[in-house]
DNA sequence: AGCGAGTAGCGAAGCCTTTCGCTGAACTTT
DNA sequence: AAAGTTCAGCGAAAGGCTTCGCTACTCGCT
């Protein structure tokens, strides 16, 4: 068995996660008229993904209510960090710098983006 | 068929990859030297692998020699913004700001790396 | 010619992910 | 109570990823 909470969301999972953290805590109804809008799939297929990711312990649910209602386990920021420490890692040689440059290189950030990345640099600067 | 050059590389796949990055173009041989060291794997397996690679575009390779030399397709930089933009997209809803703030706020940030994100935002800012 | 070592490739097995049909339980409406 | 609706779950199928055994080709050496 592989370890519970050590793997990765594959691609649909990740788009489960996505809802989840959009709507909130949500019964499989819900979450399925959002993946179906979007992928076309059976109620049965959004009911079983959601039991694998909960052997997964990628979702918790509430099962005292009907319908029960499932929560990311995870939040969206949690999450980000994790990929993005993983990414780090594995692509990067693990200078998280490269990674910041880079993405400010694809040059999409606003005015306002721009001045509050400026702030937190000062605030960094300021604590080292 | 899955569109080529659209696949998204797996784990082996990159791992496979980062050994390219590093070594430059390389014959099996010494590919499968790196692969076995970290995973204990056979010589056919990488030689599959990289033939699977090869099929989607992954790799490239120069049969004019013996043995086959195989290459990266892209280069690491491209590879590693390819993967920050699906990070973007997945699970940040396209807003690259938030990532990087999210990077930086992980704080491990010299004080010339901080110089360098802060000529950048000039520079971006300059532009838009 | 025959042998051994290094190289390349095919096809199938095993596992994981994603899909859904079918079943049954609980609850509502006739 | 019977029929219909919603909810939950199992098991199997389909497809992708990773693994390797077996085969075959080339090349240099005896």
């Amino acid at each position: 068995m592989r370890e519970l909470g050590s793997s990765q969301p594959t691609a649909v999972e990740l788009e489960i996660l996505r809802i989840l953290w959009e709507l909130g805590s949500s019964p499989v109804r819900d979450i399925h008229a959002r993946l179906a809008e979007a992928k076309g799939t059976n109620y049965s297929t959004t009911v079983k993904m959601l039991s694998v990711m909960l052997t997964k312990g990628l979702v918790k649910r509430n099962e005292e209510v009907t319908p029960h209602i499932y929560r990311a386990a995870m939040t969206r920021e949690r999450a980000a960090k994790k990929f993005l420490t993983e990414l780090i890692e594995k692509v990067y040689d693990g200078s998280a710098m490269s990674l910041v440059l880079q993405a400010l290189a694809s040059g999409k950030a606003s005015k306002s983006e721009i001045d509050e990345a400026r702030k937190l640099l000062d605030e960094m600067e300021g604590k080292s």
